[in-house]
DNA sequence: AATGAATGAGCGTTCATTCAT
DNA sequence: CATGAATGAACGCTCATTCAT
C-alpha cells in the first residue's frame, strides 16, 4: 500500500531531491535539506521517520508520478503507426530523463541501501520494455521494421546514453554548439535524441519510403 | 610528473576503490576502508595526506593505468580493417568498463569536488573519440561504412549502455540466462556487447558481404 | 554589538575558564570541559560554533563584565582624596585579579590566536592607565604626592606583582603564615596588597601627616 | 642527581624551548620540534623518553645554567656597596628575564604537570631572596637604606613587573618610543628597569646624598 | 646509534535523531 | 502539530609513541 503525501511533505521531497541529486545522499545532510526548505531540523524525522525512509518515500513518490505520467503518454500514442510510436517513446524517455534528471541522477547511485525499493524501479522499467516490445513486434509484423532487437537492449541504449550525457556534461558540451546554462540542456537533449533515433531505427532496419 | 605509488598504497587504493564504488565516497568512511584493508585508521592520512587526496590519487592512478592500457590496445589493432577495428574497440571499452567497473562506477558520481581532475577524464574520453573518428572515416573512405555518425555519439552509446547495465544489474539480469555471481558478469557483458555491435554497425550502415 | 549569553552558556564558559586557566587552551579538551560541566561533547560546537569561538566569547564575556564592574567601582571613589583613591584602586585591581585569576591567568598566555581580541584588552588596560594618571596628577597638584611616576609603570607593577604571586603559589606561600587552601588566597592577597601600597606610595613620595 | 646532556640533546632543547615559548607546550608538537631541528620524529622519545620528560630536562637544564650564571654574577658584586649591589641585582634579573624570556615565558605556565621540578625553581628563587635579604640588611645596617621591605616582596615586584612587560608587549609598546622589532626589547627593558630602580629604592627609603 | 613506518588513543566537529514542550 | 534544545555515535584527522631494522 502506498503512502499519501501532504503538500508540505511533497515540498520537502522536492527540495531533498534537488540537493541529493547534486551532492549525493551522504553528501546531503538533513540540516542542508531543512535549511533550504526553511523548516526545522527535526521535521524530516518527524514527517518521514528517518532520512533513509524519506529517501525511500522520495523514490516511491517519483516512481508513482512517473508511472501516472507514462500512462497518460501511452494513451496519446496508442493509435499511431509503430515508427511514430517508437519515435515518440524515444522522445518521451529522453525528455523525462532530462526533465527529472535530479531524480534519475541518483536513482541508481544512491539506492544502495533499500533493496525493497529497487523492485519498484524494476516494475517501472518493465513497463517500458513491454511497450517497446509491442511496438517492435507490431512494426515487424507490418513490415516497417526488418529486425527485432531485444526491447531491454533498446531501453538500455536509450536510458544509458541519455544518462551518460546528463552526467558528463563537461564532456558532451564540447560537441554542443550552445553552452550557456539555459540552452545547453535543450541542445544536448536534441543531440542525444537525434543520435538515438538514428541508432535505433538503424538497428530496427527501418525502411523509410 | 605523476606520483609513484608503493605496493601498500596500491593495495589501499584497491580496497578503497571497491568500497567507494559500492557505497559512494561520502558513504565510505576512512574506518571502513582501513578496517577492510586490515590497517590502522591513521594510515590513510599517513599515506595520502587526507581522504580527499586519496580519492584524487585513486583517480589519477586508475586513469594512468587505463591510458597505458589503451595505448597498448591501440597498437594491437592498428593494422586491421576498419570494421575489425571498430569491433575490437567496442569489445575493448565494454570489457574495460566491466573489469574496472568499481572505478567507472564512481568516476562521474563522486568527483564533484575536484574540477582539475575532471579534465583528465575529459582528455581520456577524447582519446576514444579521436580513435573512433579515425576508424569511421577510414571505413567510409574504403566504402565499408555508409554513414558517418558523430564519434562522440558512438562513444556515448557504448559507455552509456554499458554503465547502465553494470549499474542496474537487477534489471538486466532478468534477461540474462545465468544469474549466479560468477557467470552473470560474463553473460551480461556479452549481451551488451552484442547489442552494441549490432546497433553501431547498423548506424554505420555496415555492408557486410 | 556584543553577544548576549544564556545562563547555560555562561555556565559552560565558567567551567571552561577554570579548566583553561589551569591546563591551558590546548591542554584542555572539549571533552574535559563537557565532562566537568556534565554536558554532551557536542554542546560546545552547538552553543559557540567551535572551541576557538568559545574561547573568544569567554574572553569577550569576561572583559565586558570587568569593564562594567570597573565603571561601578570608579563611581564609588570619584569623590575621595587622591591618596584614598590610589589605595582603593590598588585594592580593587589586586582583588579583581585574585577573584578572576582564572581569567587573568590565561588572558596573556592563551590568546596567541586572536589578535583582534587583544585590542580589547588593550583598551581595558588603558582605562586603568587613565584613571591612575588622573589620580597621580590630582595628588601632585594638591601636594599630597611628590613625584609623578608613569601611570603605565604603576599599573605594570600592580598587575605584574599580583599575577606573579597568583601563578607562583608554591614560592609565595613560604612567606605566608596560613597555607591551607581556604585562607592562603586571602593572606597572599593581603600581603601583596600591603607590598604594593608601600611600594607605590613610596614612589609617589606620599607625604603622610 | 642531574643528567649530563650531549651537544645534540642541548641543540634539541634549544629548538624546543623557542617553539614552546612561542606556542605553548601543548601547542607545540613533537613533529614541529623535530622538523625545525631537522631530525627524525622518533628522536625526542629516543633521547629523552617522552615529550614530557624532555620538558623536564629542558627546565632542569635552563635552571642549571641560570644558577651557574648567577653564581658568577654574585661574585662580581660581592665587594660593592649595598645600593650598588641592589642596583646590579635589579639590572641582572631584568636582563636575564629579557634574555631568556623564552624560558621564563613558559616556566610558570607550562609546568603544570611536573611538581617535582617546581621545587628546583623554588630553590632558585630563594637564592635571589637570600641575596636580596643580605643586601637590604647590610644597607639598613650601614644606614643607606631606611626601611626593610620583605625580600620576597621585592623579588615579586622585580620578576612580576618584568614578566608582565615581556608578556604584554602590545600594551607596553604604546609607551615605548621605538617600536621596531630590534630596538623595542632594549627600550622596554630600560624602561622597566628604571621603574623598578625608582620603585625599589623608594621603598627602601634610600637616602642618596 | 638512529631511522621511518606504523600504531592506538584522542582530538574538534558534524551527524541523524530524540524528547520535552 | 511543530519546535528547538540536546544527545550519542561517528566522522576525518593529528598526536606522542613504538618497533623492526
Amino acid at each position: 500500500m502506498r503512502k499519501k503525501f501532504t503538500e508540505k511533505q511533497i515540498y520537502i521531497l522536492d527540495v531533498a531531491e534537488e540537493l541529493i541529486a547534486k551532492q549525493g545522499y551522504e553528501g546531503t545532510s538533513v540540516r542542508d535539506i531543512c535549511s533550504k526548505a526553511g523548516i526545522n531540523v527535526a521535521m524530516i524525522s518527524y514527517y518521514f521517520g528517518s532520512k533513509e525512509k524519506m529517501m525511500s518515500y522520495l523514490y516511491q513518490y517519483r516512481v508513482l508520478k512517473t508511472r501516472e505520467n507514462f500512462s497518460e503518454f501511452a494513451d496519446t500514442i496508442k493509435d499511431g503507426k509503430p515508427e511514430m510510436q517508437m519515435k515518440e517513446i524515444i522522445k518521451y524517455i529522453v525528455g523525462q530523463l532530462f526533465k527529472y534528471n535530479y531524480f534519475h541522477g541518483f536513482v541508481t547511485q544512491e539506492l544502495r541501501h533499500t533493496d525493497s525499493v529497487k523492485n519498484e524501479l524494476l516494475d517501472f522499467y518493465q513497463l517500458f520494455v513491454r511497450k517497446l516490445d509491442d511496438v517492435i513486434k507490431k512494426g515487424v509484423a507490418s513490415g516497417v521494421f526488418t529486425f527485432t532487437p531485444k526491447p531491454e537492449d533498446v531501453l538500455t541504449t536509450i536510458i544509458g546514453s541519455t544518462l551518460f550525457v546528463i552526467r558528463n556534461r563537461n564532456f558532451y558540451e564540447m560537441y554542443v554548439p550552445n553552452k550557456d546554462e539555459e540552452t545547453y540542456a535543450k541542445e544536448a537533449e536534441k543531440k542525444v535524441r537525434m543520435n538515438l533515433l538514428l541508432s535505433i531505427f538503424a538497428i530496427l532496419g527501418y525502411a523509410a519510403d
